[in-house]
DNA sequence: TTTGATATACGAAACAATTCGTAGATAAAC
DNA sequence: GTTTATCTACGAATTGTTTCGTATATCAAA
C-alpha cells in the first residue's frame, strides 16, 4: 500500500480526525476555526480531495456525509518525519532529539519512557 | 531580529551554505545537482530572492559573486522544529524523539550524549 | 579584436496548494 | 407549500513556490 504525503493544510484535518474520530466537515471545520478562520466550502472542498487520493474514507449514505482518516497516524507521522529529518538536520536524528528535548518542557514521565527506549537500543549495540 | 522561514528549495541551499561555508551560485547548484537536476539560473534565481529576503548575505565586490547563510543553523532548525512538532506531533516532544530515534540507526555515541542530556533535565525536576 | 564561456538580472511561465463563489439538492421551520 | 438553512459539487481565482528563457555584461582564449 502507497502512503501519500498530505499536505499542510490537509495534516490539520487528518489531526481532527484523528483526535475525534470519524465527524462532519462542519465539526472539523469549526475546529480549525478555532486556530484559524477558515470557509466552510474551503474545508468541504479540501476533505473532497482528501477523498479522492484515498486519504479519507466517507460515509455518504446520509445527506450529512461523515468522514473519517484512512490512513493511519503513526504512519503519516514517520513518513513526514524521516523527510522532516532529511530536509533539516540532515539526517542526524540525535541532533534533532535534542534540539526537541531542549526546547519543550516533557514531564519526568516521558524522559523516563525514552530513557528506557534508549537502554532497549543501547543493549543491542 | 526577525527570522524568516525558508522553503524547501531555500533550505536545501542554506544547508549547502551551512556545511561548505561561503560559496558561489555554481559551486552551490552543483552541489544541488547531486541529488536533483536544477537549472543554474533557478538556483541563482533563489539565491537572489534569499538575499533580498537578507536569509544570505552577498559578497559582490567580484564579478562571481560569494554567497553566505545570514541566518544561524540552529535558530533556522529551533524555528522549523517547533512548527513541524506542532503540526505532526501536536507538540507532544517525546512522541517525536521516540519516533526519531526508533527508526534510524543512531551510534552508541550519540545515544549517550542524549541520555546525558536526559540526566541533565531529569536533574531539575 | 572576435569568439566562446560564464556571470548577473529579471520577467514570466509552470506548478502546486489553498480559498472562495455559486449552483443545485435536500431537509427543516414556518 | 413556501421560505430558510444547510448540505455537496465543482470551477475558477488567488497565492506561493519553483523553474526557466533571454538580455546583457565581463572575462579569457584564440
Amino acid at each position: 500500500m502507497k502512503i501519500p504525503k498530505p499536505t499542510d493544510a490537509e495534516l490539520e484535518i487528518l489531526q481532527v480526525l484523528w483526535e475525534y474520530g470519524a465527524n462532519t466537515v462542519r465539526f472539523v471545520n469549526e475546529h480549525l476555526n478555532e486556530k484559524k478562520e477558515t470557509g466552510y466550502t474551503t474545508t468541504l472542498k479540501l476533505m473532497q480531495i482528501m477523498h479522492g487520493k484515498e486519504m479519507l474514507s466517507r460515509d455518504d449514505s446520509n445527506r450529512t456525509h461523515i468522514f473519517d482518516a484512512a490512513v493511519k497516524e503513526e504512519d503519516i507521522q514517520k513518513e513526514l518525519l524521516d523527510k522532516f529529518l532529511d530536509a533539516t538536520f540532515r539526517g542526524s536524528a540525535s541532533k534533532l532529539v535534542m534540539h526537541a528535548l531542549g526546547n519543550s518542557q516533557t514531564s519526568k514521565e516521558e524522559l523516563d519512557q525514552i530513557r528506557q527506549l534508549l537502554d532497549q537500543l543501547e543493549g543491542g549495540k
